[in-house]
Parts: structure tokens; C-alpha cells; sequence
DNA sequence: GTCGTAATAT
DNA sequence: AATATTACGA
């Protein structure tokens, strides 16, 4: 039981998913926002002048939760049309503009909130904030279709954490010896960072880390979930309100503070350094922040790999059970670390290096490629014994060559390779943006994420009219657990380690040299990632449509 | 101690 | 359903 509750739940994800109306008429500072808010699972749609965006909220009102206009100086009398157009929705303000006047303009006729550029994650995040607010206080009309869900939503988690607080207090002792050794993890208060603050496993220095995009190690990074028993673990998750907190605890926001955040947090002093900029920086007036926000930009990326709903910081006393939110972006890394180190050497205390993602322990990491190889392994039945195989009789060092496959049979036989790869002959359908060791712009979260098209695992799924020309069994063109091999070209990645070196060589020489010819036994075609992960590194980031032949 | 695996718990 | 936890052998 306990789940009873959590059924209350309509928006069990929430704010995730939050849907976003991003008016910009700057495509560069559009995109750059646009990646933001999609770093926090909200989705976005853009639009490049008022008109269109008015059209897009009258044609289909309940499609937005939430606006956001970029006021400019040459756009203004735009933006405020729209602000005061769009009155159902909350809409938020953001300028690089440091202007009173224009910041009264935009509230007064209407708008929730004036956010500053840079924006920061905290400053996006909390955005949703204004769409409960409306949702509950919609002047006396009838609230939106689009926002209807919300105050469900609400409502569910306040009651949900009626009920929390009231088993909470029944079950309390009982269930806090049960697990010493857990509690006394849990309860060490000098781990500043960790949500689960283990010394043994845990991953704390890495100096790496710090020095790229250092600047949060405190923060949270990993998703904490409710289970019904953690319910019996207290430990005050209110009381831990800890003197630096940031709003961003969404958990007990949402159940407990929902009127005082909503007044009060606003951009939510962060302690990132951009709230700090922002009052140090005289005003740049009009200017399309662009770069100074990518170093921001870079070390939050981090922090949304694991979804950060709560327990930002140490959170001594938080002995809630934490969850990790195995997002594609997090997998992506996750199978980029597992491939870079080859099957040899890829195990949990290596791959969390690599990873680099803090927060994560190295349980996470087993627990993960534990199902990881599972599924390979069913994927791929061949492929089966080297996973057991002499793992430790190979000499380290030897790998290199990631991860392949053996299909069956070559799924494209005789397919002409737009089939192949589907998706490079329609460049639209599936976009993801790349992580890459020289981003463009600093940001390479998955554009597409909530559309992407894959299945629970991430694995990219092949547009329908791929999918009848080929043979079911052919699993292993959509698996996404190989995928993204980020560092490797494309020939290495699709070789097959079992193969002596030069074979494989001449097999790929000549397979890429001869791309109009089915790829020889043993070969598979590079996966969709790292095709595309491939072509980003090249400097490749739209994929021209390949002609039907 | 780590790692891999399977079973089991949440 | 997805993760975490646990137990156990190597």
C-alpha cells in the first residue's frame, strides 16, 4: 500500500513536462533558453514574434502552462502586446534589460514575473511556480484548460503529504533502527554534498569535476522519491530547511510552502554566481547576454543530469530514499563512461568516475549496468559470453574496442541505407542535441527529449516506415544501450573486439570505403547515437536529408 | 574491500 | 516499472 496515495498523484512528474511558450524574437537567445528549460524536462515551444505565439495560445490554449517573453529594446512593444494579450497564462518576463521602468511595464500589464538574464537554473526552474499560482488564483475566472491539471496536481500532493505527515509520525521509531547501518550513513553530518553521504562508496572529491564547472558541488543532483516507507524515515524533511537552501526543493515547496514561495522566491536568491552578477553588472543595456551566461550554463549541466527535485546539499539528516532519475542524457553519459573503458574495464567504480556526475554512488552505477548488461545480453545473445569472459585475464589496457555487436544477420542486407538509418532522411524527426567536448554553446542537452521516440530504455525506435521493412528480430538497431559512444569514430565503434585488430581494420577500411555495399558479417551499422554524436564532433549539426534513391 | 549476479524489496 | 538492496561467491 501506500500507493493508494500516490495515485492521488495526476502529475506524478510535475513540473516536469511543463509546457512552455518561449517568445524571442533573437534566435540565439531563444535557443539558449529553450535548452534551459529542456534541461528541466519542460517543453518548449518557441516563437519568433508576438503574433504568431498570440496565435499559437488563441489556436490552442490548453498547449501552454506557461510563457516566457524576452523583452528587448527593439522588441518591447511587442512583448507587451503579448503580456497583456496573453492573459490566461502566466507569463514571465526576461531581459537582459536593466530598466525599471520597462521591469513595471511588463508586471503591470500583467506579467508574473521580470527575470533578469542571465538565467539562471533555479531562476527557470521555478517558474512553474507562477503556473500553480495562477492556477489558483485566476481572478475569479475560470482558470485554463491548460492549468486545470496543475491544480489537480496540487491538490494531490497536499493531500499526499497530509498523509506522509500523518504516517510519518506513527511509524516513526520503529523503522529508524532498522536499518543502522543505513542511519548512521545517513546521519553523518560532515558530508556536505552527497544526498546519501557514504563515505566508503561514495564519489566526493573529483577534482575534474571541480576544476571544469565546479562552482555547485553542494548541490543536489540526484532525484529524491518518496517511497511509501521512507514515510517511516523522517528525519525531518522539513525541519533540514538549511540556511543556504534554495528553493528548489520542489518536494516540500510544492506540499508545504506553496503560498510563501510563490510571493516570496521569485528568482530565488541562488547562490550561483548569477544573482550575484546580476547586481554586480552595471547595466549592459540591451544586450543579448549570450556568453556571459555560458559559463554558467556549463556547470549546471551537471546538476541536471540527476534530476534534482529536493534535498539540495548535504541534507544531513535526509535519510529519504534517493531514486536516480536514469534520464537519456544520464545514460548517455552512463554508456559513454561504459564504452570508453571497453567491457574489460568497464565496472562501477571506473564508470563513476568517468561519469563524473555527482552524486551518483557506485551502487547506482552497478545497480544500472547491472541492467545494463541484461539487457544487452538479451539483446544480444552472442555477444552473451564476453561479458563473463576472462574479464580479468585480459590485460588492462587491451580494450579499446567498444562495445559491438553481432547481429544475426545483417539487418541491412539489401536495404538501401536511408533505411538503414532512418532518421538521416528525415532530419526533423529525431534531433538530439549532442553532448560534446566543445559545444557550441555551451549546452548540449537533448533537444528532444520529450519528443524523442524511444522506448523505456532510451533506445532510439525507428520511424514506422523503417520498422515494416525489417525483420523483428532485429533488435539490435534500436538499442539504445550501445549507443553514443561519444569519443569513437564510427569505424571503431563498429567493430568487434573479438577480432584480431587488423582484420577488423581491413573489414572497416573496407566497409567504409564501400558504403553502398551491406556491411560483411559482424559488422553492425554504428547506432543512431553515435552516428549523430559522431557528426556533431565533426562539426555536423543538422543532418541534410539524404535523397530517396 | 570490489565485482557480478540473482533474488528480492520498495 | 525502474531502482535499490541484499546475499553470496569469486
Amino acid at each position: 500500500m501506500g500507493c493508494s496515495a500516490e495515485d492521488l498523484v495526476a502529475w506524478r512528474d510535475f513540473p516536469k513536462g511543463l509546457r512552455v511558450l518561449l517568445l524571442d524574437e533573437d534566435a540565439t537567445s531563444a535557443a539558449q533558453t529553450k535548452l534551459k528549460l529542456e534541461a528541466m524536462d519542460y517543453i518548449v515551444c518557441s516563437y519568433r514574434n508576438e503574433n504568431e505565439a498570440l496565435e499559437a495560445i488563441s489556436m490552442k490554449a490548453e498547449s501552454f502552462h506557461v510563457a516566457i517573453v524576452e523583452v528587448t529594446s527593439s522588441n518591447s512593444q511587442g512583448s507587451f502586446k503579448f503580456i497583456e494579450m496573453a492573459k490566461d497564462l502566466p507569463v514571465i518576463a526576461i531581459s537582459d534589460v536593466r530598466c525599471l521602468s520597462t521591469m513595471m511595464k511588463c508586471i503591470s500589464l500583467g506579467a508574473a514575473e521580470f527575470l533578469q538574464k542571465p538565467l539562471s537554473e533555479e531562476k527557470l526552474r521555478n517558474i512553474w511556480q507562477h503556473v500553480v499560482h495562477k492556477a489558483f488564483n485566476a481572478g475569479g475566472n475560470d482558470i485554463s484548460k491548460s492549468l486545470e491539471p496543475i491544480k489537480d496536481t496540487v491538490v494531490s500532493m497536499l493531500q499526499l503529504q497530509s498523509n506522509t505527515e500523518r504516517e510519518t509520525s506513527e511509524k516513526d521509531q520503529e523503522t529508524k533502527q532498522d536499518s543502522s547501518e543505513e542511519s548512521d550513513r545517513f546521519q553523518a553530518p560532515s558530508t556536505p554534498q552527497l544526498v546519501t553521504g557514504g563515505k566508503d562508496d561514495e564519489y566526493f572529491q573529483d577534482p575534474v569535476t571541480h576544476t571544469k564547472d565546479n562552482l555547485d558541488n553542494s548541490t543536489d543532483l540526484i532525484e529524491v522519491r518518496k517511497y511509501s516507507h521512507s514515510k517511516s524515515k523522517p528525519v525531518d524533511i522539513t525541519t533540514s530547511s538549511l540556511p543556504n537552501l534554495d528553493s528548489s526543493r520542489e518536494d516540500e515547496m510544492i506540499s508545504r510552502h506553496i503560498e510563501e514561495e510563490v510571493t516570496s522566491d521569485n528568482g530565488s536568491k541562488t547562490d550561483e554566481c548569477s544573482s550575484i552578477k546580476d547586481s554586480c553588472e552595471p547595466s549592459l543595456h540591451m544586450n543579448k547576454g549570450g556568453n556571459m551566461e555560458s559559463s554558467v550554463e556549463e556547470h549546471k549541466k551537471k546538476k541536471s543530469f540527476l534530476r534534482s527535485s529536493s534535498t539540495s546539499h548535504s541534507n544531513k539528516g535526509d535519510r529519504r530514499k534517493t531514486k536516480v532519475d536514469w534520464t537519456p542524457d544520464l545514460h548517455r553519459r552512463f554508456v559513454q563512461a561504459v564504452e570508453q573503458l571497453g567491457i574489460d574495464q568497464a565496472i562501477p567504480s571506473k564508470i563513476l568516475e568517468l561519469m563524473k556526475v555527482e552524486g551518483l554512488t557506485r551502487h547506482n552505477i552497478a545497480s544500472h549496468l547491472q541492467k545494463y548488461r541484461m539487457h544487452k545480453r538479451h539483446i544480444l545473445p552472442k555477444d552473451d559470453a564476453r561479458w563473463k569472459l576472462h574479464r580479468d585475464s585480459i590485460p588492462r589496457g587491451y580494450m579499446q574496442k567498444p562495445v559491438v555487436v553481432i547481429p544475426p544477420f545483417h539487418s541491412s542486407y539489401g536495404l538501401p541505407s536511408s533505411q538503414v538509418y532512418p532518421f538521416w532522411g528525415h532530419p526533423n524527426y529525431y534531433t538530439p542535441g549532442f553532448p560534446s567536448w566543445h559545444p557550441p554553446q555551451g549546452n548540449w542537452l537533448w533537444k528532444a527529449r520529450p519528443g524523442v521516440h524511444a522506448d523505456a530504455w532510451g533506445c532510439p525506435v525507428v520511424p514506422p516506415y523503417s520498422q515494416f521493412s525489417m525483420p523483428p528480430q532485429n533488435t539490435t538497431l534500436c538499442n539504445g544501450w550501445d549507443a553514443s559512444g561519444g569519443r569513437n569514430s564510427v569505424s571503431k565503434d563498429s567493430c568487434d573486439f573479438n577480432l584480431a585488430d587488423e582484420v577488423i581494420d581491413e573489414v572497416v577500411k573496407e566497409a567504409m570505403s564501400k558504403p553502398w555495399l551491406p556491411l560483411p558479417l559482424g559488422l553492425k551499422p554504428p547506432s543512431l547515437d553515435s552516428v549523430l554524436n559522431e557528426l556533431q564532433r565533426q562539426g555536423i549539426r543538422t543532418i541534410p536529408p539524404i535523397p530517396r534513391s
